[in-house]
RNA sequence: CGGGGCGUGGCUCAGCCCGGUUAGAGCGCCUGGUUCGGGACCAGGAGGUCGGCGGUUCAAAUCCGCCCGCCCCGACCA
């Protein structure tokens, strides 16, 4: 493409709306265009990038027997009624004002609406059907760009099979796709463990992209490779104070203490002696979370060890519940309240936990002895450099963009929909059904966030909007416009992608510096300076290499250090 | 949804407290000329209902109220 016909509209300046790179560079670099809150266009260049991530993704798809469809994005509200759905995504799903039809967030609804009038027996199973499409959240607040977009580009696939055996290798099949399509796309990524929240189901696994602008939180053993989000991550501490027990309990007066940290000083005792109390309400009914010393609870460890709905007390109600404030609370005495400890606290003694009495604390408490514990769950949360649950190497707690998910659903979406198809004793059963997405748009924002440096982007190969950058430095030069001309002809005709700036009455600094903001992995210039000499320079963009090279080896000498590129 | 910030030519911003010339700057854009290897220079020029509505005032970009939009933090995130 020629710069000077085409729409490429860079910024020198950083929108002042952008705080992330990958949010500043895409608008820099003439990628994207915002329209609304959440909401982006997608330019010439930066839509090459997106169609590059989606050749990836189909390929690995269909590598692993995918079967593309293109779904309606508007469906009828019975289908989202029919799982109970329309209640679960709440406000985030679009409905539409003038006819009873939602704005699809993701289709397994459409997905079973097909397989239930189509999958008859065992004999149509397994299949593994996926999409490229958009989609459409209300997110509450959009964010980072094209991060959390009300609209977004996403491939969803879904398994269906017959056996629970068949839907471990439809996501192993999955798991193993979607390694290849993030190693081709130039992430560096991580798996980790997750909770499969509302989605429901029997396991998940999220693809996590390092990055400070990430929105999740994970944890990491470099040592063994341990990874998991913060959300079900666990550490090997040690648990609490285990000795001096056998003394009787007894009050202390703690006037005006609040917090554990004052607890501690106060009574000059470690916040490891201290038990923390926390209340909730579990289905409904209270509960009271024990946690050791500054212990930080983790809503949703407790959400997934609990079951059924945590919400968390309000201040009011404690007082009418426990006559005393949220400092003073504790698991001795307080009526109505089961008790759940986390497991640092098994078998801790000498301990000291609230009276329920404002201003008092009680100590000599032996949990097992004088609290009566439902359940010991884990429910903390991982700070870092505590020990690896596996190897006990200190742990690294790092911020990821999460770009992939994946779930064994199972039979939750089949069963409350209909979908079932019959075995080979002719009984019917519900399709087992597996989820798997990738967030497109995320591929290209998390690859800038890797890929980049002062001047912009620095693109792969794979996803790069062109291959080559063609600069011409002077135009007025006809000898040199008229060779850069036909070299241009010459690496189009050699099957390479190029973008060619030959932009009259810009100057070669204005040129450069578009080049290094767009990010094309190679840059040929045709300048003064090495033209007379029958040269041409090739700069590699992201090693900052230049090699001057014959102009009648140009065309080969690009080819070669393309494939030096791509094999990096 | 709670908290905070912002809204002035295409972009980045000043002016607003303390109301009063014709609303400014840099960049970008147009015309002509010069220049041509790291965001050039000279000359001339176009472009703004100061987010919207209402109020106060002789007078509002500036003060007050309501609304809208965008960004950030939090809640939320199949």
């Amino acid at each position: 493409m020629r710069f000077s016909t085409s729409f490429f509209p860079t910024l020198k300046e950083i929108p002042a709306d952008a705080t992330i790179p990958s949010h500043q560079l895409m608008l820099r670099a003439g990628l994207i265009r915002p329209l609304a809150a959440g909401i982006y266009s997608f330019l010439p260049l930066g839509y090459r990038a997106i169609k590059k991530a989606m050749t990836i993704i189909r390929e690995e798809m269909d590598a692993i027997g995918g079967q593309e469809f293109h779904l309606p994005a508007l469906n009828p509200i019975e289908v989202w009624e029919e799982t109970d759905r329309l209640k679960a995504f709440g406000d985030t799903i679009f409905r539409l004002q003038n006819r009873p039809l939602v704005l699809a967030p993701t289709h397994e609804e459409v997905i079973c609406f097909i397989a239930r009038n189509e999958v008859r027996s065992y004999k149509n199973l397994p299949q593994i059907w996926y999409q490229i499409q958009t989609k459409f959240r209300n997110e509450a607040r959009p964010r980072s760009g094209v991060l959390r977009g009300r609209e977004f580009t996403m491939k969803d696939s879904y398994s269906l099979d017959a056996t629970w055996e068949g839907l471990d290798h439809a996501y192993n099949l999955h798991a193993e796709a979607y390694k290849k399509i993030y190693s081709r796309s130039g992430l560096k990524f991580f798996i980790v463990g997750a909770s499969s929240g509302a989605m429901g189901g029997t396991g998940s696994q999220e693809f996590m992209v390092e990055s400070v602008a990430g929105e999740d939180t994970c944890v990491l053993c470099d040592h063994c490779g341990y990874a998991a989000n913060l959300e079900v991550a666990s550490s090997r501490m040690p648990p609490v104070s285990q000795a001096e027990g056998g003394k009787e309990l007894e009050e202390i007066h703690t006037p005006n203490i609040r917090t554990i940290d004052q607890l501690a000083a106060f009574l000059s005792v470690s916040t490891e002696r201290l038990a923390k109390s926390l209340v909730y309400r579990h289905n409904s009914k209270p509960v009271l979370i024990l946690m050791a010393g500054n212990d930080q609870l983790n809503e949703t460890k407790l959400q997934s060890a609990l079951g059924g709905t945590v919400e968390p007390f309000s201040p009011t109600d404690l007082a009418q519940f426990t006559g005393a404030d949220a400092g003073s609370i504790g698991p001795i005495g307080l009526q109505g309240f089961k008790v759940f400890a986390d497991l640092r606290l098994k078998g801790a003694k000498n301990m000291i936990s609230g009276a329920n009495r404002n201003d008092y604390h009680l100590g000599n408490i032996d949990i097992e002895r004088d609290v009566d514990v439902e359940a010991f769950i884990d429910v903390r949360t991982v700070n870092a450099s505590e020990p690896c649950p596996d190897c006990a190497a200190s742990l690294r707690i790092a911020q990821a963009i999460e770009v992939g998910h994946i779930f064994k659903l199972g039979t939750k979406y089949s069963d409350s929909m209909g979908a079932t198809f019959l075995d080979e004793t002719g009984s019917e059963r519900p399709i087992i059904m597996g989820s798997y997405g990738i967030g497109v748009e995320r591929i290209i924002a998390a690859h800038i966030e890797q890929h980049h440096d002062e001047s912009g982007i620095s693109w792969d190969p794979v996803l790069a909007p062109f291959e080559v950058h063609l600069i011409v430095v002077n135009t007025d030069n006809p000898e040199l416009l008229g060779y850069s001309d036909r070299l241009y002809g010459d690496l189009v005709a050699a099957g390479l992608e190029v973008i060619y700036d030959d932009r009259t009455g810009v100057s070669p600094g204005f040129k450069f510096n578009d080049a290094d903001l767009l990010g094309m992995p190679l840059q040929v210039i045709i300048g003064g300076k090495h033209f007379s000499a029958g040269n041409v320079e090739l700069k590699v963009r992201r090693s900052g290499l230049r090699r001057v090279v014959a102009q009648s080896t140009v065309v080969g000498e690009v080819k070669k250090l393309l494939a030096e590129l791509a094999a990096a």
